[in-house]
DNA sequence: TCCCTGTAGATGCAAGTGCATGTATATTTT
DNA sequence: AAAATATACATGCACTTGCATCTACAGGGA
């Protein structure tokens, strides 16, 4: 596939399987978040907090973790945990060992929602990767994707 | 690993390729979008966009032919093509043959920033992609990930 | 011709995102 | 202890995106 004009120093595969890439993690991703709205639930994001905040147990997560985790910038962070304790399925409280900061715990309403999510979520991937993939395959695909813009570690 | 908390159906390795393909595709994006940044050149979208508008050449495109070929919604396309022209990268003129359409034609100015995107871009994909894997592991990764989400076609 | 339906594209509004910066508290330096 | 610096988190602003809807034209039938 002819991309830029100038693909002379690129093996012959690699713009293909960049292209596939990016293609199949935006159709994977529009679906799973189709499928969760057309249930009128959640986004895929707060499946992904409310699960480390579910994870944290009563100690609780301090926003900078979950930033960590879940590979966000910090106001993006912020901003979800806003969106979600606004849902009522989070709470915010102030940290008592540093002033700075909040725990943020996950309340029976958060952990309903989430359960409920599960499934769906789960069905998706089922659908998308399992149906698509024997277990090996799935494996070599987990192999190389995680290869790739790996530079900086 | 245990993400939903009721994985007894799932293929062991299914939800970890699941992650990574998503974890790998958000950090390639970024990736080029921030050099792109650095740069101070436009956006991703923007260079799929002007290749594809130069590629039609002086027929030029008509925008619902880019948004199925961007797979993108049509408001999408249409404020996509807004922001470019308005930067003196694309031109938008009435369709003679059709009277409810309009054609995209690149400008020259197009053609030069997408000229000086393209060795950025490439380099991103080099980098990330030709570094960490063979051309045989490209051609794997690409038929994979091809794989994934396909359920539809 | 007039009407009805379909398609091309734009756009108002609400919500999300990036960037830069602000505020408050903690930590380190002197 | 006072000052300087660093960290945790929030937020104003501009821009982007999703959704629904709107306008304008095309094409087919009565």
């Amino acid at each position: 596939m002819v991309y830029g004009g100038m693909t002379t120093d690129l093996n012959p595969n690699t713009m293909a399987a960049w292209v596939s890439l990016i293609r199949a993690s935006e159709r994977a991703i529009s679906q799973v978040e189709g499928v969760l709205k057309d249930q009128s639930l959640p986004p895929l994001s707060w499946y992904d907090a409310l699960i480390e905040v579910e994870k944290s147990g009563e100690a609780g997560v301090r926003p900078f973790e979950l930033r960590e985790r879940l590979l966000m910038p910090q106001y993006g962070t912020s901003r979800l945990l806003a969106r979600i304790e606004k849902a009522g399925y989070i709470q915010r409280v102030p940290c008592s060992l540093d002033g700075r900061g909040h725990v943020v715990k996950i309340t029976n309403e958060g952990k309903a929602i989430r359960k409920r999510m599960w499934p769906i979520y789960f069905n998706c991937i089922k659908n998308m990767v399992e149906t698509n993939l024997t277990n090996v395959q799935a494996e070599e695909l987990r192999s190389l994707v995680d290869c790739v813009a790996m530079d900086k570690i």
